[in-house]
DNA sequence: TTAGTGAGCAACCGGTTGGTTGGATTTTGG
DNA sequence: CCAAAATCCAACCAACCGGTTGCTCACTAA
């Protein structure tokens, strides 16, 4: 085997168990000599590879992100059944559930190293929505999108909430997936209903192009 | 001070700052030194009061759910604005979201501590959510509370998502209150549009002897 | 006053962690 | 085939971490 393969052999087996780890237990719960061990590498590469613990999560979450946009398809047809594909997605890959998780905690509402890449693929996700839900594309449609997201994801993010909510015996992962297709029907079906700025302000409306400014986060701060 | 009421005052002190830590960087990231310090008081009054770290957070945990079911009523009335309700407590109580983030990610499904005392609190909200949706106790009840759990905290959740979704300056905080009320509106209004089993059950995918090690407990794990 | 009680604390401990290093081994260019 | 470059690794380390201990001090009851 040459060099070069082997070396990117060595880094995608760094890459594949430190995605299982990071997302069982977190950055800070990570352990490097186990990462190393699992993937049957001596841990040094890490350093060698990725330069520190960190910048190997980063590179982690950039990597199943962009494995999870390209194998979920686009929004057509019956909304409910996709916000059924996502749930099916996240049922079968827990780690990417788990990853968006950690992720959200480390980085909160901080643009990310890839933002803009993200930014324009869920512009054309909310196209698609705008296009199958039948409205012209606005604010409302994106909400919808985010809103899908929400009923889709959030049984499997917070599973002790929804074992709690409808018990033992209504948890079961197939009756959970009819019941997020029903209620992302009904959230479609009831569209424009009542006007988004039913609160306090005005929405305003975004522009698809929308900038987004990647300004550095403090790498200094521990998790 | 009397040396019960100034015990009482380390704990709660301990109790907050305990809050904080975790809410910000979870258990395995929270450091019992920092806890201690931000307290103004020796960390070894840690253990004496609750025995170790992890049984602190499990306590924090406990307290900031406790306050939480304290002051978000029952769902009463207009069920939208009750969304608009639990999205606002968190909102402004964001370590709490962050609270139930870290426990998920740790104790997955798994059962908690208070575990009776939490099936019955929301035993009881589901019980009002079929009252006010004029709808039998049932099933659907408790998947439509806890849909309702689900839009008004995912955006709070996954601050970048939303982000990403909605773009900058779709993400102003009062209009995504106007988004969470109208969306969950459109779902209580569009009840009993279909049966929970609507589509057919997809395959199952069962996962066999799932391999996947919950390693992580350290050793020292009875009460 | 004094004995008893419990909160508080500085110092300490053993194990662990992220990160480093010097050299052995393998591959590549020529 | 050779030398340079790339890759790999066992051993090491300083800092850090959760948890413990032995003692002091403040308060209380008798």
């Amino acid at each position: 085997m040459r060099t070069s393969s082997r070396s990117a052999e060595t880094r995608a087996r760094l890459l594949a168990a430190a995605r299982a780890e990071f997302a069982e237990v977190g950055l800070s719960g990570a352990r490097v000599d186990r990462i190393a061990r699992q993937a049957g590498v001596n841990k040094e590469r890490i350093y060698g590879h990725f330069g520190s613990k960190e910048k190997l999560f980063t590179e982690v979450i950039a990597q199943a992100l962009g494995e999870h946009a390209a194998r979920v398809g686009l929004p057509e047809g019956d909304l409910g059944e996709y916000a059924g594909r996502i749930y099916d997605f996240h049922r079968e890959n827990p780690e990417l559930t788990r990853l968006m998780m950690w992720e959200a905690l480390r980085y909160r509402a901080h643009p990310m190293p890839d933002d803009m890449v993200r930014t324009a693929h869920y512009t054309v996700k909310v196209a698609a929505v705008a296009e199958a839900s039948g409205q012209k594309l606005d604010q409302r449609s994106a909400v919808i999108f985010l809103t899908l997201m929400a009923v889709a994801t959030w049984p499997l993010a917070f599973p002790q909430m929804t074992r709690l909510i409808l018990g033992t015996a209504g948890a079961d992962p197939d009756d959970l997936r009819g019941y997020v297709v029903s209620m992302a029907n009904a959230l479609v079906s009831a569209r424009g209903l009542d006007s988004p700025s039913h609160g306090r302000k005005r929405a305003p409306v975004r522009r698809p192009g929308d900038p987004v400014h990647p300004q550095l986060h403090d790498s200094t701060k521990g998790e």
